[in-house]
DNA sequence: CTCCATCGTTTACAGACGTAATCGATTACG
DNA sequence: CGTAATCGATTACGTCTGTAAACGATGGAG
């Protein structure tokens, strides 16, 4: 009945930076994320609250008053964003298969020794 | 010598249907291409026109007069595209370790028993 | 109670993107 | 030869993104 989680709207790239603070630890105030993404990024505090705006308003982060001040916290699980995009890409530039990406990052070195262990013990998983 | 080949620019994903439709076969003119994307996409050909345009400017693709009108290229090889796009995900979602995403795309059925079957072939020869 | 620091909100603005219409040149057809 | 179709280039314009400053409310310090 409610008219709530319509598809997702999309989360750019700068979003996701914050998105990734977020899914770190929360919930933190605009202040707290400023100090985890501002560094890295060359972000100032404003720009932060911006991106913290628009994340609410796209419903990927809720938040909850403390005093004054708001806590942030990620709505939408970590699980689907990272679903969504990857599977975008996949789509994209590999028709929805998964193989030739892998063909890809494989033939570009793109894969260490540890990734390609990891891949092997998860194929075997998957056989069983 | 010659300023030629700074960083590439980027492909924006509409340009990149574009450029699709050219790795595919080519030259094409405009109105072929328009032919292989309209359709799907819903476009007309002056949309075409721009993002070849587009396409041209960000080096991405050659033209060749032909007449009246021109022949259109791609500069900018499919590899490269997909490998730079497929780095960028990795990097930016899962750490730069293709494990994580092929762990990701297992748990979520993303891989069919081709794609399964197509990866353990792969890891075969690479650790020969 | 007063004032300053700090919040979230509003407004700003340039560049990229999606989508296209218009325009001046040219070529092909009649 | 004239004119209609077509071409690439130019211009348009709304939205999204990145990045932030300005502003009004409020809460804490003195």
């Amino acid at each position: 009945m409610s008219d709530e989680s319509v598809q997702p709207e999309r989360i750019s790239e700068a979003e996701h930076a914050v998105m990734e603070a977020l899914w770190e630890r929360s919930p933190l105030t605009a202040q707290e994320v400023c100090e985890e993404v501002c560094g890295p990024r060359g972000w100032s505090l404003a720009t932060v609250k911006t991106l913290l705006s628009r994340l609410v308003a796209k419903q990927a982060v809720a938040t909850e008053p403390d005093g004054k001040r708001f806590l942030y916290s990620p709505k939408m699980a970590r699980e689907a964003y990272v679903g969504t995009e990857s599977r975008r890409l996949v789509d994209r530039l590999f028709g929805g298969r998964a193989a030739p990406l892998f063909a890809h990052l494989a033939q570009n070195e793109a894969l260490t020794e540890d990734d390609i262990a990891e891949i092997e013990a998860l194929l075997k998983e998957l056989k069983s």
